[in-house]
RNA sequence: GUGGAUGUAGCUCAGUUGGUUAGAGCGUCUGACUGUGGCUCAGAAGGCCGGGGGUUCAAAUCCCCUCAUUCACCCCA
């Protein structure tokens, strides 16, 4: 038997109207809050993700899908979608006028990672892109948009951590402090840690095993605030000033690192308590830079992706109120004939908006009425021999049990009457 | 890429120190005055015991390999 490969998996029927309610709602929400929909390829030149993403990072470095096409040109399925919308915007110069652009995106995303919970090789991201503006407004607007949305869904116990990485410049300072603070203390820190001194210094800062926190704690390493520009500082400050005004709590988390290379200034993440290991429901940060390393014009530039996949586990978790599938209505054949005109009336009840199946070989009434019922139907129509005589339908109300005839030519009127009513 | 756990019916799982035709619950199907669902009762169908190799008179059970799932590391959404 061929299965799905190795990370990937069938959204079955029973899960995808919970997909479709997500997405709807996301709909509602990106549209009220002025931002408009982006739809970029899956996958694209492998030098785009390198240059954005950064050359060092875990993502571009093992995680990518890059193959050649039948001409030899490297291509990559999208690990993220930040790039493509950067991409497609100077493309199509979206950012030329002095205005701010609002997009959003959807779909699946791929990197090649060992499967766990919350975690799988092809996996579904929402995403929005602030441009446009350098403001710390800016900022606070998108991270309120995610909160917003986690809201509207029906979510809680969240907790959005933020952090600033300063500009592009105060980084630098940073991290050459604490390079050189860490240096002669390199030999004693953990394996990863080492190499993390080479490729992503930062990251450092976050690691997990208890001898290396101790290391740290007891080096007294220079904190990030105290290489901020007083520009960056305040940038950083008005943020969190704003969302404490919009009634949004944070958490200030000095340590929060990226495994982008694009972000600077604000960087933030949205956590949930059921999740385990992978606990982000979703992060993302500002990315001025990014713009003009691609060869666009200086462009603001801010905003986040969430796990679609992880927001489904949280929001089950939560055990929210689900929604129902449509109950159509079933038509019941008691003779071969019958299969046929039922066929003829159920084509009339959908042109007349109405949902409605039949069966394509008589069976058992019991039989009939038992898929009728599992089906959630709520009316059911019924036809033989009797009723062709005296061309009528009989119709039976699932939920109260009780059955009416109407004339077989005007079924859509009977119908939709009894489904108002109910 | 590293480590642990787990693969038995459509689903959730039993299976005693290796020993006859591998079980249960749920689900499915068929019946219970043959033209009527849900509840109840009765019956039936449905398993190369993940795959391959090995040990043995004998393997779902022990050993090796492999694939997959899962949890954690790592990393991220």
């Amino acid at each position: 038997m061929i299965t799905a490969v190795r990370g990937t998996y069938d959204i079955l029927p029973s899960d995808t109207p919970l997909w479709q309610f997500v997405e709807a709602r996301a709909r509602a929400v990106f549209q009220r809050h002025g931002f408009c929909e982006l739809r970029t390829p899956i996958f694209e030149q492998t030098e785009l993700f390198v240059r954005s993403i950064g050359d060092a990072t875990d993502i571009v470095e093992k995680e990518m899908y890059t193959f050649p096409d039948r001409k030899g040109r490297s291509l990559t399925l999208r690990p993220e979608g930040t790039a493509s919308v950067v991409r497609a915007c100077l493309e199509h110069n979206l950012l030329a006028q002095q205005k701010a652009v609002r997009l959003y995106y959807c779909g699946p995303m791929f990197r090649y990672e060992r499967p766990q919970a919350g975690r799988q090789r092809q996996f579904n991201q929402i995403g929005v892109e602030l441009f446009g503006s350098y403001s710390p407004l800016a900022d606070a607007e998108v991270i309120a948009l995610l909160v917003r949305l986690y809201e509207e869904l029906g979510l809680t116990n969240l907790t959005v951590k933020l952090n600033t990485l300063g500009d592009a410049d105060s980084r630098l300072r940073y991290q050459d402090a604490l390079r050189a603070c860490l240096a002669p203390l390199q030999a004693t820190l953990c394996t990863d840690c080492q190499r993390r001194c080479a490729t992503n210094i930062l990251r450092v800062l976050d690691c997990k095993v208890p001898a290396c926190r101790d290391i740290l704690a007891a080096a007294a390493l220079p904190g990030m605030q105290a290489t901020l520009s007083d520009a960056a500082r305040a940038h950083y400050q008005q943020v969190l000033a704003t969302l404490t005004q919009l009634g949004i709590a944070y958490h200030e988390e000095p340590k929060l690192v990226r495994g982008l290379d694009y972000y600077s200034h604000t960087i933030f993440e949205v956590t949930h308590t059921a999740l385990g290991a992978q606990d982000a429901l979703g992060g993302g940060g500002r990315y001025d830079g990014l713009v003009t390393e691609m060869g666009g014009p200086p462009t603001g530039a801010v905003g986040w992706a969430l796990g679609v996949e992880r927001l489904l586990m949280a929001l089950r978790a939560g055990a929210t109120a689900l929604p129902v599938p449509p109950a159509p209505v079933f038509l019941i054949a008691f003779d071969e004939r019958a299969v046929q005109e039922n066929f003829i009336i159920a084509d009339a009840l959908r042109r007349a908006g109405i949902a409605a199946i039949t069966a394509y070989e008589k069976q058992s009434p019991k039989a009939q009425m038992r898929q009728a019922n599992h089906a959630g139907a709520q009316i059911v129509l019924m036809r033989g021999e009797d009723e062709r005589a005296a061309d009528i339908y009989k119709m039976k109300d699932m939920r109260t049990g009780v059955e009416s005839v109407c004339p077989a030519a005007d079924v859509v009127h009977h119908v939709t009457a009894a489904l108002r009513g109910a």
